[in-house]
DNA sequence: AGTTGGGCTTAAACTATCTTAAGTTTAAAT
DNA sequence: ATTTAAACTTAAGATAGTTTAAGCCCAACT
């Protein structure tokens, strides 16, 4: 899955395959379990073969939100902590049991110079990412709470029947009660 | 200057260089003039060599949301519209006279096919993109007007000067009415 | 079988934010 | 310099969202 994942941006020949998928040990991660910690530095980049994760950030009131769903296929991480060695202001957690793909910073950045045709993947992938998160700004600044569930039910209708109401709304960024009387209507 | 930004990155020789730049005409952009508009397929990707713009989406009732200011030495354009030849969501409007570097659909392309480095650039540029885009997504999630627009007068001091609160608020994604009253305690 | 806890709903009281509208200040245009 | 339009402020009343608290349902544990 991973391998079809990049083949939609590059064609990767067989030695190529394996060298990439040698970096890239596979774990087996049970329900609710965390791979990645708030406050710690994250140093590896996690690609989702099966199941599906949510990362949370905890504010000092205790107050939780939800930056992302990462649902099977799809690359994940705190990108900031990842790339820029700071804390981690997310925690990952499995939604499900799920196996992922690990690439570390280090083994990230040698995939990177040995096979630069990588660069064109990530190039793409960061900027579908920003894209994405850019129309995410759009929606939180322009939209009313009503409009973005409705959104979020319409782009991710197979996350929105696995996830609880309390994370729907900490993603949209209201209390779930509010979601509930909104519901309601 | 944005030999200098690419710099920041990866190394050109002169060679590259000099290609680069005969792909890049510049132009000059007087202050108030739209050089993206909102619903038409924008295709081209600018460098802000001086001045700085606005981006904004007017919804159907006419409110305007700021998607995002670009101020000088940052590579900006409506990326969804760009990369997916979709309508644009946004207008992109100088704040002051400016001198900006274009670079087209068809000329990113072919760079990136001739200086397979450049992908490198952009690959890094979009992954700062993504991670900024998504810090700004948890802030709007977990934070108070008010703590959103102390971050952003402290992260964009220059542009919080160069900008009126109307266009702040509607960044912040609030009324105008109610920054000036936040402002105010 | 009984208990515990989480997730969902409802409701009341409270706070944040919007809408509208008026008055004032600032900046642009003549 | 005068005029005009736009930006900013203020304030009152409306709507959106939060907080707290209670009750219900269902799954997990004892």
């Amino acid at each position: 899955m991973i391998l079809k994942n990049i083949g939609k941006h590059i064609s990767l020949n067989p030695s190529e395959k394996s060298q990439l998928l040698s970096l890239l040990p596979s774990i087996s991660v049970p329900k609710k379990e965390i791979i990645i910690d708030q406050g710690r530095i994250c140093d590896t980049l996690f690609f989702v073969e099966s199941g599906s994760f949510r990362a949370y950030n905890l504010n000092k009131d205790g107050k939780e939100s939800t930056i992302m769903f990462a649902p099977k296929d799809w690359w994940v991480t705190d990108m900031n902590s990842f790339l820029n060695k700071v804390p981690s202001l997310l925690s990952l957690e499995a939604l499900e049991n799920s196996m992922v793909y690990t690439l570390s910073r280090s083994n990230f950045d040698d995939l990177l110079n040995k096979i630069p045709k990588l660069e064109r993947f990530f190039r793409i992938l960061f900027q579908k990412a920003y894209i994405r998160e850019q129309l995410r700004v759009l929606d939180n600044i322009s939209l009313t709470t009503e409009e973005r569930y409705l959104n979020f039910i319409r782009k991710y209708p197979d996350l929105a029947e696995k996830v609880t109401q309390k994370q729907i709304a900490s993603y949209l960024g209201v209390t779930p009660e509010f979601l509930s009387s909104v519901k309601k209507k």
